[in-house]
DNA sequence: CAGTAGTCTGAAAGCACTTACAGCGGAGGG
DNA sequence: CCCTCCGCTGTAAGTGCTTTCAGACTACTG
């Protein structure tokens, strides 16, 4: 069943000169002489020879190729039917798309991985592709920090989304800060809130507590207030959220409820309004309810949900962008870039449906 | 700027054995005295050795890993902001996603490379993919069929939604006919539809051509009819669907419109929806509309759309266990495998909201 | 016409593995 | 007690490329 290929003996043997030349031709650095390349290059077409990768590596040159690796998220299981709130998946994909295209544009192709974060076989998936391109994106925590260290040591990396005090690679991420600032104040200047409420995610995440710092400064800053009990940790997902959002409802706190949820992300958000409409209450007519990311759920939704949009695709772009100044030695390991994001109003802070 | 790592040497001189050896404890093939084993087992530890894939791959060894391959929509480019009805890509994802899982639980990874059909660089990325990979997976067409045949010709080849005459590795479709025949039947059986309009794809997609022979030939055996000047031809895209079905409606054509349009994918359903509303037309109340791939989108719609379901996870599984049955030689070039389909009804038939 | 700079090309040394093949011991049989 | 065999380990060749170094040749100079 072996299948085979031209190497750079046949092409250097067709064209009658050494393979040293032929390797000249192919990575168009040194001077060699235009006839001389015609006849090679007329060979590497006729043998349809396309140079090796691996050895191509092995020998110190560029892949031309950057690795891309992404949790795959465990709930999607042959046995496990896709889900409505399961559009956490879509971020990550549309990273990808800038990433390729971005690459593309510079003349690099992006390799994307899918890791399993429950399953830790003897070869880690991610061994196989970092020894098969030239830098590495990691998106959010896909794995731990120590293995990332591990990598970070032998390959250039780039992390998405990362805390930003990795001193070994780059990283990318979005400005947390001033996305909830944006919130917080559209809440605050346009609906006259100023008993406000959280539902963050878990603390490992440095996202998380980005959205949580930013939220209580710029709460302070409008002249809010923020009852302890309204501030509610979920871990990102949609069914956590309605947990503890439920039990918030069900006690008997002694703080009244928040005139707004701000949610660390929309799948959260999801689960507060549902959790607050089914004890009663109306969205946004009792109580706001924000969300961050965008996913495209959030729009069909009704109430619309007002959030935060993140620019996936320009998350990828960078990324690769950084990976590729590593590289090249033009940018310094730690060097942190922050994409802007951008208010997205809808209705569930209040605003009518026309309104921007 | 260069990063090093621990290499074979290194873990057979703490071992004080031989790389021999330590090849041998990697690969768990030839028998090795257990304290040996051991003792090597210790030094791959300590040093935190990972074996390159470029060398291992070079010197013939397996790679454990697949790559695949799929088309990168130009309409995502970072000047096009995110469209409503680009949800195609979505399918994409989906395979990646049921590739990656079953790759994983079979003890590979794969590398999913996004290709770009209006590039045509230097070095294909395609190239760089499959040197690195020990089989590759095609989605549709992401590449002519000339260049499939040369990929084929060297690495062991699987298409994704081929035509299956590919005498050069393997395929796997869905059941095109089967799905079609559903929708046709329930058509016909459940709204007595007898007078049927057909929006084709391009002849080039095997997919297309399967669709509306299927639709011909199901049409028929119902008893039903086809008018000529119903049966369209657009390029599965929305506004093209949307231009061919205006056409059409604006001509004075001899034959009445259809009781029914069976487009072959949602995408130019909705395209058709939409035009036939524009029209003055309702559907369904005075026309059905049906789409095949259930795309997300298919339903929020208003009316919902009945259409026919992919496995698109399920593709991608297969997919991946006929690469490595290839791989294995446990399968012959040019099989094929089949994976069924699934009617989806919604109200774009003419059922009604709580049907089925 | 010798000297010298400048072009182009080839030989060969890696790169980090896998895998025959050979060798080295000790155990068992004659 | 020698020979054979077997289990384990090392030697070395090969994998396809890049790159350094040096050589061959041409084309100018003086």
């Amino acid at each position: 069943m072996e299948k085979e290929s031209a190497t750079i003996y046949d092409v250097a043997e067709m064209a009658y000169v050494s393979i040293a030349t032929v390797s000249r031709v192919l990575n168009g650095s040194a001077r060699v002489r235009p006839e001389t390349r015609e006849r090679v290059d007329e060979a590497i077409k006729k043998l349809q020879f396309v140079p090796s990768a691996a050895a191509r590596s092995l020998s110190g040159g560029r892949r031309w190729s950057i690795g891309l690796a992404y949790p795959l998220d465990e709930s999607r299981s042959p046995s496990a039917p896709h889900r409505e709130d399961d559009d956490s998946a879509l971020y990550t994909d549309e990273i990808i798309r800038g990433a390729s295209w971005e690459a593309s544009q510079l003349g690099y192709s992006v390799f994307a991985c899918a890791i399993r974060s429950t399953k830790d076989p003897k070869v880690h998936p991610l061994q196989q592709l970092y020894t098969a391109v030239d830098g590495i994106i990691l998106v959010d925590r896909v794995v731990n920090n120590v293995r990332a260290m591990r990598i970070a040591k032998r390959m250039h990396t780039v992390h998405l989304s990362g805390s930003g005090n990795s001193s070994f690679g780059g990283t990318i991420q979005i400005d947390n800060a001033s996305g909830i600032e944006a919130i917080v104040t559209h809440l605050s200047s346009v609906h006259g809130v100023t008993d406000f409420g959280f539902v963050g995610g878990v603390k490992e995440s440095p996202d998380a507590v980005a959205r949580f710092e930013a939220f209580t400064r710029v709460v302070a800053q409008a002249g809010g207030v923020i009852h302890e009990d309204n501030v509610l940790t979920a871990d990102f997902s949609l069914t956590r959220a309605e947990e503890v959002l439920g039990s918030r409802l069900s006690s008997s706190s002694s703080s009244p409820l928040p005139q707004a949820f701000v949610c660390a992300n929309d799948q959260m958000a999801l689960g507060a309004i549902h959790t607050l409409q089914q004890h009663g209450l109306s969205v946004p007519g009792n109580i706001s309810v924000t969300g961050f990311d965008d996913i495209p759920l959030a729009r069909t939704l009704h109430p619309a949900l007002t959030t935060v949009a993140q620019p996936s695709f320009e998350l990828g772009q960078a990324a690769v962008r950084m990976v590729i100044s590593l590289l090249d030695g033009d940018v310094n390991i730690g060097t942190v870039e922050t994409l802007p994001t951008s208010l997205v109003v809808r209705q569930s802070c209040g605003c009518s449906k026309g309104a921007n």
